[in-house]
RNA sequence: GCCUCUAUAGCUCAAUGGUAGAGCGAUAGUUUUGUAAACUAUAGGUUGAGGGUUCAAUUCCCUCUAGAGGCUCCA
């Protein structure tokens, strides 16, 4: 059931016409004036019950109570509602409500239900005089939480790959072929399964940049997935945002959602950690989760998805540090991005376009013109490539993004670095300066790695799968040459996992010939085969067949090997 | 979300308005193999879901779901 009250100076009203077949003739069609009610405009809706009823007495009773209204006018208003009751059983209920106010010491008027009526009243303005409220049973709590929009199929079908159409270093080729993520139809689009291989990589990409962040002077903190959406009014994302945040979870009538960025949550931290220029710059990172409600046509693979985990950072910074700051943040991409093995990116600088499209931007133009010029100043600095594009910069500072071409040649943006003049600001962020006056921090909101999901998804396509050894899902593979050489090769193992706890080693001891193991090993792409056969035996060695060669080593010494792995473990090669 | 296309075995693909096939993979047996595919046999399917037309639908039509390309948007 849905009600609007109204405290009105008087309501007239006057029945005309039936609405209805099915009512019953009015024997009095003339005009009636209440003075001073409390004007009660109601719809019954499916599924309302004694339950419902209850909860409106109580509601107008408090009203009334609150407002001083002894006259109550139960007005019929059906437009409040798609989803009606029957006539005969929204009036059954409005006759019940009636009686009851009644009884409670009300003067109560009951418009005729089913007509079209013409009306009139006055609304005395002050803040109790317009309410609106929704009651609900909690079945129909239920049906709104779990009954979605569309139908959906009672068994759901498989999701399969179009390869027809794909490249075959497109990651969702790779991702299925080397098990590193899986769509289920069950859980939803844009909504990826992180199969052990894909978590594999995902972890070591996470451990290495919490390493390198913190040497770069990270700190890192978790915040939790949903907020109250209050949160977002203040920082001026809703109505920027509110397509792509999902609608909110009611909890004990408060309406929380899904995050659809972290910033806001590390400003709350910023607020409690800060206090003085001394404290600044400020650095936050967090792998952290987000939430995007993207079209159900734009999601792919991994590369678009609707639960994103950002490698995201937010740093806090006077006005004085920025160049320097920014220039600490583009080196950082040099760092991580050696190690990664990319080569294949651009900078583009992106502009707030105040000709075209001014109402983009929030904020003060002095200010984005200041922060514009000292990213440029920041990228000359550094001395990498970039391009100028304008229009492309976020509501609430220019940025810089990190731009890549997926395996059909679609450029997409992999990582970010943006400048934040403006949400600073509106949740009044600050610091007190030298001078002891408060002063309010520029934030630099920044992801190296972009989104993991995405990240993971470059990467597969720029290596074909042939990930670097630390990265590798599974890094090394025993192949013993016949069933003869099984309790060697098992001994090796033992001893290899010994030396090196954390290598991923696994065995593959299948009665096939070693052609078709080392071919299973290729496919999967990992980065070692050993084998072990008569002649390993005797000689005690290995037989080492990197990723790729023509010709495995014969040969190859236990420690010799264990040092390569090591070497290449520390150096992450 | 919109426009176009697609959905057949775990994977890659055939076929048909009248009982659905192959290769690979899986399983079992044989084989004991020197660096990208040993041999034989067996199992595996309500042809994405729901509805319609028809004596009969996996095939034709509709709706839905998911995927692909594009648009728009984005990390």
């Amino acid at each position: 059931m849905r009600i609007i009250t109204l405290h009105c100076d008087y309501i007239k009203f006057k029945p005309l016409k039936k609405a209805l077949k099915s009512v019953e003739d009015l024997k009095d069609m003339k005009e009636k004036v209440v003075k001073d009610p409390l004007v009660v405009l109601t719809a019954v809706e499916e599924g309302d019950n004694d339950q419902t009823i209850k909860h409106l007495i109580a509601s107008i009773k408090k009203t009334a109570g609150e407002v001083k209204a002894k006259h109550i006018v139960l007005y019929p208003y059906a437009h409040l509602s798609s989803n009606l009751a029957k006539p005969d059983t929204a009036l059954g209920y409005l006759v019940e409500a009636e009686a009851v106010l009644k009884k409670e010491g009300f003067e109560v008027t009951r418009a005729p239900f089913g007509y079209y009526k013409e009306f009139e009243l006055k609304c005395k303005g002050h803040p109790l005089s317009e309410l609106s409220r929704e009651f609900r049973t909690d079945e129909q709590k239920g049906k709104l939480s779990s009954t979605p929009p569309k139908k959906v199929a009672k068994e759901s079908g498989k999701i399969i790959l179009d390869r027809r159409n794909l490249k075959p270093n497109d990651h969702r080729i790779l991702g299925e072929d080397l098990g590193i993520f899986y769509l289920s139809d069950d859980i939803g689009p844009g909504l990826p399964l992180w199969l052990p291989n894909g978590e594999t990589i995902r972890n070591e990409l996470e451990q290495y940049m919490r390493q390198v962040e913190t040497r770069h002077g990270y700190k890192y903190v978790t915040t939790p997935h949903i907020t109250k959406g209050h949160l977002y009014e203040k920082t001026g994302h809703l109505p920027y945002y509110a397509d792509t945040m999902f609608s909110p979870i009611e909890i004990e009538g408060i309406n929380y959602y899904l995050k659809p960025m972290n910033c806001p949550h590390h400003h709350m931290i910023f607020n409690k950690l800060v206090k003085s220029y001394r404290d600044l710059p400020l650095r936050l990172a967090e792998p952290g989760v987000v939430y995007r409600n993207e079209l159900s046509g734009v999601t792919y693979g991994l590369m678009r998805v609707r639960h994103i985990m950002q490698n995201d950072a937010h740093i806090y910074i006077t006005p004085d540090q920025l160049k320097a700051e920014f220039v600490k943040v583009l080196e950082l991409f040099n760092e991580v991005y050696k190690v990664m093995g990319i080569k294949d990116y651009y900078f583009r600088l992106s502009l707030p376009d105040f000709k075209g499209n001014p109402e983009k931007y929030s904020g003060d133009p002095t200010e984005w013109e200041f922060a514009s010029e000292e990213i440029r100043k920041a990228m000359k600095q550094w001395g990498g490539k970039f391009t100028e594009e304008k229009g492309e910069a976020a509501f609430y500072g220019p940025k810089i993004d990190v731009q890549v071409k997926n395996a059909n040649g679609k450029e997409e943006t992999l990582a970010t670095v943006q400048v934040d003049i403006v949400v600073p600001k509106r949740l009044n962020l600050v610091y007190v300066d030298e001078k002891g006056e408060k002063k309010t921090p520029i934030v630099i909101h920044r992801a190296i790695l972009g989104s993991y999901e995405r990240f993971v998804a470059f990467l597969l396509e720029q290596t074909e799968g042939k990930l670097p050894f630390w990265l590798s899902p599974i890094q090394v593979r025993i192949v013993n040459f016949t069933d003869r050489n099984v309790k060697a090769a098992e001994k090796i193992l033992a001893q290899i996992r010994k030396e090196l706890p954390s290598l991923r080693i696994e065995s593959d001891f299948r009665n096939t010939t070693v052609n078709d193991k080392v071919r299973d090993s290729e496919l999967l792409k990992i980065p070692y085969i050993v084998v072990i056969g008569d002649k390993e035996e005797e000689k005690n060695t290995l037989a080492v067949r990197e990723r790729g060669s023509a010709k495995p080593k014969f040969g190859v010494s236990l420690n010799d090997f264990i040092k390569e792995i090591k070497h290449k473990t520390e150096q992450r090669e």
